[in-house]
DNA sequence: ATTAGTCTGATTGTCGACAATTAAACTTTA
DNA sequence: TAAAGTTTAATTGTCGACAATCAGACTAAT
């Protein structure tokens, strides 16, 4: 395991503060839908619940606003965000464009032994698939987890700190929430390879071509399913 | 004056509690260097400056945070983000990919009055660049205003959000703090000019490539000058 | 009946004080 | 002298209470 991993992604560092450790609850909670999307937040009902002053609850809120998980407005109160389909094709925009640009520059600048470590996640995956087939939960999880080592390989912090601190949030929310566990198992996994490939190559205008493909195809099956939905 | 940019726009909202004042106060002092680079905040310190509660110090740092403007640490404290050319590089390459994708955005979803409205701009920058000609503060905060038409032009609130509330800040910050008065004042006007007609044309495939090269541009400009100063 | 205005209940914003933690000064020991 | 441990001062995290603001219920007038 690298190094790497546990100083700069921010998605890893240990909650030390009760805040921390609220906000880490809240943040499941709603990633999970166990607050509803949409939903008023009532500070002093989930003080109660969570057995902690206001103050503390507020600083969690404001990590949760952060993750743009929560929207504030001045003397009325916070709303957990909604899910919405133009709200989720808008996050498949953002990330066509920065994972892209992540892939581009991890071709770039990841170390060898981090591309060999991407390889064996890739072989690791490609076992669970045969053993799972058709069930895609592990091939979800699986895509998450290749989307995080090529931005965490991209080495650029802004990067790092937008995607998995962030937009990576919503985006989970959005796939639990939409119940979005992709029949496109076998093709997704076609891509991450030809990716990797394009990055051990350290073909990064390649590297950035493929993810933004890769994930522009996501998207538009999105948008064929609500075709289909609303004919 | 478009209703879009005042609702959607981050930077336009009005403060309207005690802890949004500061933070507008704060934010300016950083960006113009009155509070270091890189420098310590002290809590009760700054509380007693702006004759506040701590608390509402508090509120107000969580938002500069939020802008990447300061880093908190448990049980440490703040500190102002220091200016490095690494950072300022990073910036760049994130700039390229999310504004390269708001431009594209931006040829698609523009309406035709927001069309007009930015051909207006230009041709007003251009009567005040042939007035002051050399200097280059007015052409800077042109291409500022430029940029935000651009991204608030894209409709995407995703990106409007991580550029105009969070990234913006950081690069103005950096522009002051280097002193980055660009030589490339005409030459920036004429990518400008070009990358509006893509957009007027509702190219946005070559509206993207435009506006990468755009910035890319003015990051290699930024490196050459680096690489001739440790020479 | 509808609109305007007032009032009330509840929620958010702000404050000052206390508890928990850290960083530095000081002592002690090898 | 240098390194380790202890103490102390200051800073941050947390708490409960008060003030400011808002949403909805109620009344009154046209």
């Amino acid at each position: 395991m690298s190094t790497i991993m546990e100083l700069d992604n921010p998605t890893l560092q240990k909650a030390v503060t009760t805040a921390d450790k609220v906000f880490d609850a809240m943040l499941h909670a709603i990633v999970d839908g166990k607050i509803a999307a949409g939903s008023k937040i009532s500070e002093p009902e989930l003080a109660k619940q969570y057995e902690i002053s206001r103050s503390t609850l507020r600083e969690a809120l404001n990590r949760l606003e952060k993750c743009h998980l929560i929207e504030r407005k001045a003397n009325v109160g916070s709303r957990v965000v909604d899910c919405t389909i133009e709200g989720l094709l808008e996050i498949y925009v953002v990330r066509e464009a920065l994972e892209g640009m992540a892939c581009r520059e991890a071709a770039n600048n990841m170390s060898d032994e981090e591309i060999a470590e991407m390889q064996a996640m890739l072989a690791q995956h490609a076992n669970s698939q045969a053993l799972k087939d058709g069930i895609s939960y592990y091939q979800e999880e699986g895509d998450l987890d290749f989307h995080y080592k090529v931005i965490l390989g991209s080495h650029n912090q802004q990067l790092i700190n937008i995607l998995c601190g962030q937009l990576y949030h919503l985006v989970r929310m959005y796939r639990i929430q939409f119940g979005m566990h992709s029949p496109r198992a076998t093709r997704a996994f076609h891509e991450h390879s030809n990716i990797i490939q394009a990055i051990c190559d350290r073909d990064g205008e390649l590297a950035e071509i493929l993810m933004r493909r890769h994930i522009a195809a996501s998207r538009k099956n999105i948008e064929n399913k609500i075709a289909l939905q609303n004919k």
